[in-house]
DNA sequence: GTCTATAATTTGATAGAC
DNA sequence: GTCTATCAAATTATAGAC
């Protein structure tokens, strides 16, 4: 039995996925968990509070999966096919992603905490790639950009082959 | 001079550029024109027939743009270019791009010509590598993706050298 | 072609009962 | 912790005067 709060987490995650921080409200996000907006509020606030929150969440739960991938070469491979499990499965584009190209007219807390994603992001694979590539921040920067847009440009052309072709070359980016 | 129809595309690029489609009203764009909501609805009826219609002059505008560019292999080169000006000039993301990240939730039409300006782009590339590269159609793909993800990686940390550090290989991908 | 006025609905958010 | 009821403001859109 998941709680209320994660309830609300999973549907907000959802609805800001496929439609952004501004395309949804309260009461459809309500509606999604099975309470009232009221009810809503009573967890989160305001809707600046619950983005962000989710947003830190999201940050936590992606770096747990990290935790999980190969390391080295291998771990871009690892990357690429979670990324495209994602479109796969219908989940709109990456959270911070959808918040990444909004973030300039977000609540500043909501576009600090994509700011921390992308960081957390940039580390990890910076870290990965130290033995592999002459720059490796660079390449883990080129690689982040490529994944984010090929997930974009898949959506906007309503076809997954566009992330496949995208991608395929993924590891000339090292 | 321009006329109000053309005045209220350019508000309305800025807008969506910066924001998204549910990022902004008809009261915030009328007041960037300076006119009244009512006089906006005068020239598009609805907010879906306005962004349908940017979307396919803001492709148009990208293909005359495009005329003037070298061909062969310095396009790539070109394109890079005019997609970091763009930001630098902080015209916010490609109009397509933020889009496309949106796509699935917007209404039809919009989607449509959305789609089509990634279909125009696409082949236009295509067409520029077709004899530098063995797969010109993937390659071209894969650009356009690491531009677009370049762009919202770059506004996502506020920072423009994420943008210059994700496209500095950007050829490896031909 | 632009305006004022307004309709009808939706939005984020709050007060207070249970 | 959830609800009903409600608020004030904002939203897309329309009617009709000038």
């Amino acid at each position: 039995m998941t709680s209320t709060v994660d309830r609300i987490l999973e549907a907000a995650e959802a609805r800001v996925r496929q439609a952004g921080y501004h395309g949804f409200s309260f009461r459809e996000l309500a509606a999604d968990v099975g309470i009232k907006s009221a009810s809503v509020h009573h967890h989160f606030p305001t809707k600046e509070a619950l983005i962000a929150h989710l947003t830190a969440h999201y940050r936590g739960k992606f770096k747990e999966e990290l935790a999980s991938l190969p390391v080295g070469r291998a771990r871009v491979a690892a990357y690429r096919a979670m990324f495209r499990e994602q479109l796969e499965l219908g989940f709109g584009m990456c959270l911070a992603g959808m918040l990444g190209a909004e973030s300039e007219e977000l609540p500043d807390s909501v576009a600090e905490e994509t700011r921390r994603f992308f960081d957390m992001l940039v580390a990890d694979l910076t870290d990965t790639l130290e033995n592999d590539s002459g720059e490796p921040r660079r390449a883990a920067i080129a690689i982040i950009a490529q994944l984010e847009g090929a997930m974009l440009l898949a959506r906007a052309s309503g076809s997954i082959k566009h992330f496949d072709d995208a991608t395929e070359r993924l590891e000339k980016l090292i």
